[in-house]
RNA sequence: GCCGAUGUAGCUCAGUUGGUCAGAGCAGCUGAUUUGUAAUCAGCAGGCCGUGGGUUCGAAUCCCUCCAUCGGCUCCA
């Protein structure tokens, strides 16, 4: 017998060699049914696994991550099934589930292109296996027996992962004719697996690494009932309509041009006044964080970025220098603003009383980002950073690391953004290539940052390879509409950047020291911040930062005279106001303004002008009544005070 | 940069196997209408069918180059 420890902590004696299944089953037959995957001893099971040892276990429905995380790995395994069925030889990398379902990298040979267009075929075959009710069967290899499999099968990507597997630690599943190495765990068949859809195909590098092979990744999602399905794709959709290049076209926010160049963003003025206006928002919190403003060249010289090290790095792969009439003379489009900043502080002697300094400018840069890699407004070559940089003495890295968190949780506060992760980007510690500085310098700064998020009791997560070359950062992260992870603010200390630049300052000792920096940028950039706000929107802003607040609506020609007085009104008390003349039926003007997303639209007619007032709809709630000017004029002062007190 | 897809009026799209296929709706302009909480009616105007080449008697349609966009991969100072 073994004992097994439920979650609740209740112990029961199970003959040995009893399944998750079993065990469901003697609980309640409907556990049975739904449980997906057990977690015996911490470690995620089949529910068709013998357990052999007393064990602590919990079940996986499809309502927890671990049961979808099943479902849709054996949803993959399925999907290669399908795929070698119908592509014999297809040679496979690794297909696991991700967030929102599956993928799976395959290689069906050098002559077979899988396009967009044969995924019907491929759902057909999978829902036609998965009918079939196979099983899914673990066994436990060896490594020879594993590597003697695929030598046979000749897929080398199967032999490159079992080389690096330790013997003793390899298993196979098995459904139908297919055998895949996996660690598992995997549904007890593939009769659950009722919905599918494959999304979309793409390219990937074989273990990420651009210089190998570029597999055919297939992605798909299935689920245990057609109307999740259904539901999903619906949510799809809906999510799509919330792109920002959608809306930023929609709302005249922004485009791009050919002729200006790719990735080069064109703001409209409508786009141009909320930019302004987070912009004046920003400054007016860094104003009261005693930051001071400055403004840069938007070129440098390129001994500058010798100097800073980033030349080095990213010469190559940035626009070229710019050339002048004078011979060996060069200069490079700034691709940040650390280095001038740099020199704005050497420009007079410091003293350890004047710290820290704290140059703020938002300031715009371009990068030579890889064509395919632009996107919207969320990836451009030219772009606003709110940037700023702290100089401050050792003593004081803390305080100031931490005063920029709370700037960063205020904006995204005040901006409604609680969705959000906060990742701690450390060294590769295998990779030392990657870095500039000293060893001695990167601890410091790495403990400084992961000090400071404890101090504010973040909940973070730490990701080795992902600091920037200079220096290890504390970067805010959010979702896109569907699902696409942003980073937008980030916090970076920096022990190199006054090293190179030979930073100072004087100390109580009356000896030099060098001071330490941060980079820190709460929106990241302007750009991206202004994406993501729209597809969390909608495009619905808050009042206070929407281009246009109100829109009048005359019922007739006969009012207009009347709207005019009603504009001159809203005008001179600061409430952004437009009046729409067109001679057009009233339905229509709010069908149009209500698809503007304009927040307040005041209809105003022969009442209206008798009592001297206007009525009132609210965008996407409708009419809210009658009232008078000032009474309207306190509404709005009342709900912009309610959106900016913070 | 790589893999795949896409590119027709300002916008959203239709154009069967190459042969009255250059179209529609919205937006715009003109006129009528003078309108009360999500689309009034009529008329007009709009395009070298992304670019450059090729195949053909004939190309929006087939082939190639390049450009841009989209989905991923890689990258992201």
């Amino acid at each position: 017998m073994v004992k097994i420890t439920f979650p609740d902590n209740r112990e029961k004696e199970y003959k040995k060699g009893s399944t998750g299944f079993d065990i469901a089953q003697s609980i309640h037959p409907r556990l049975a049914k739904e449980a997906l995957s057990v977690t015996v001893n911490g470690e995620l099971w089949d529910m068709r696994r013998p357990i052999d040892m007393d064990s602590s276990i919990r079940f996986h429905k499809w309502e927890d991550e671990e049961g979808k995380h099943a479902f849709w790995h054996s949803s993959a395994h399925l999907m290669a099934e399908a795929i070698e069925s119908i592509y014999p030889g297809t040679k496979f990398g690794i297909g696991p589930a991700i967030e929102q379902g599956f993928y799976y990298d395959v290689d069906p040979g050098d002559d077979i292109v899988l396009t967009d267009a044969d995924l019907p075929k491929i759902e057909q075959k999978m829902l036609e296996l998965a009918r079939t009710k196979e099983t899914y069967t673990r066994r436990e290899v060896s490594k020879k027996e594993a590597l003697d499999y695929f030598k046979k099968k000749d897929d080398e990507y199967k032999l490159e992962l079992i080389n690096e597997l330790e013997d003793g630690t390899i298993s196979f599943y098995s459904q139908g004719v297919f055998t895949d190495l996996c660690r598992g765990p995997h549904l007890p068949n593939t009769e659950s697996i009722k919905a599918i859809k494959l999304l979309s195909i793409a390219g990937a590098y074989w273990r990420g690494d651009e210089t190998r092979k570029q597999m055919t990744r297939v992605y798909g999602i299935t689920f245990p009932k057609k109307s999740m399905l259904d539901e999903y794709l619906l949510l799809l959709e809906e999510a799509k309509k919330r792109d920002h290049r959608k809306i930023g076209k929609e709302l005249e926010l922004f485009t791009f041009s050919q002729k200006v160049g790719q990735g080069l963003p064109l703001w409209l003025p409508k786009g141009a006044q909320l930019r302004e206006r987070l912009e004046n928002f920003l400054k007016k919190v860094q104003k009261d964080y005693g930051y001071l403003p400055v403004i840069t060249p938007h070129i440098g010289n390129k001994d500058l970025y010798v100097t800073s090290g980033h030349y080095e790095k990213y010469g190559k792969d940035s626009f070229q220098p710019i050339k002048t009439p004078s011979e060996n003379e060069e200069f490079l489009l700034k691709p940040m603003n650390c280095p001038h900043h740099c020199e704005i502080y050497k420009s007079k002697p410091r003293s350890y009383k004047d710290m820290p300094v704290r140059l703020a400018e938002f300031g715009t840069v371009y990068r030579y980002e890889q064509s395919g890699e632009l996107h919207g407004l969320t990836r451009v070559r030219g772009f606003t950073q709110d940037d700023a940089h702290i100089f401050c003495r050792p003593d004081q890295l803390k305080e100031e690391f931490i005063k920029v968190i709370d700037i960063v949780f205020l904006i995204f506060k005040s901006l409604n953004f609680s969705d959000f992760i906060t990742q701690i980007s450390l060294r590769d510690p295998e990779d030392g290539e990657k870095y500039i500085g000293s060893n001695e310098n990167w601890e410091k700064s790495e403990s400084a940052i992961i000090e400071a998020c404890n101090e504010k009791g973040l909940d973070t997560q730490i990701e080795y390879g992902e600091a920037a070359f200079y220096g290890p950062k504390l970067d805010f992260i959010v979702k896109d509409a569907i699902g696409r992870k942003w980073q937008l603010g980030t916090i970076q200390v920096d022990y190199n950047l006054p090293e190179r630049f030979e930073l100072e300052y004087i100390g109580s000792d009356n000896k030099r020291h060098r001071p330490v920096m941060i980079h820190r940028a709460p929106f990241g950039s302007m750009e991206r911040f202004v994406a993501v706000l729209i597809e969390h929107t909608a495009g619905k802003f808050p009042l206070w930062l929407t281009p246009d607040q109100v829109v009048l609506l005359p019922v007739s020609e006969k009012y207009v005279d009347y709207a005019k007085k009603v504009f001159s009104f809203l005008n001179n008390s600061d409430i952004r106001t437009l009046i729409d003349d067109r001679n057009e039926k009233v339905g229509k003007k709010i069908r149009d303004n209500e698809l503007k997303k304009i927040p307040y639209l005041l209809i105003v007619g022969e009442k209206e002008v008798a009592d001297n007032s206007v009525s009132v709809r609210r965008q996407g709630v409708g009419d809210k009544g009658n009232m008078s000017l000032e009474e309207f004029k306190t509404l709005i002062e009342k709900e912009i005070k309610s959106e900016t007190q913070i």
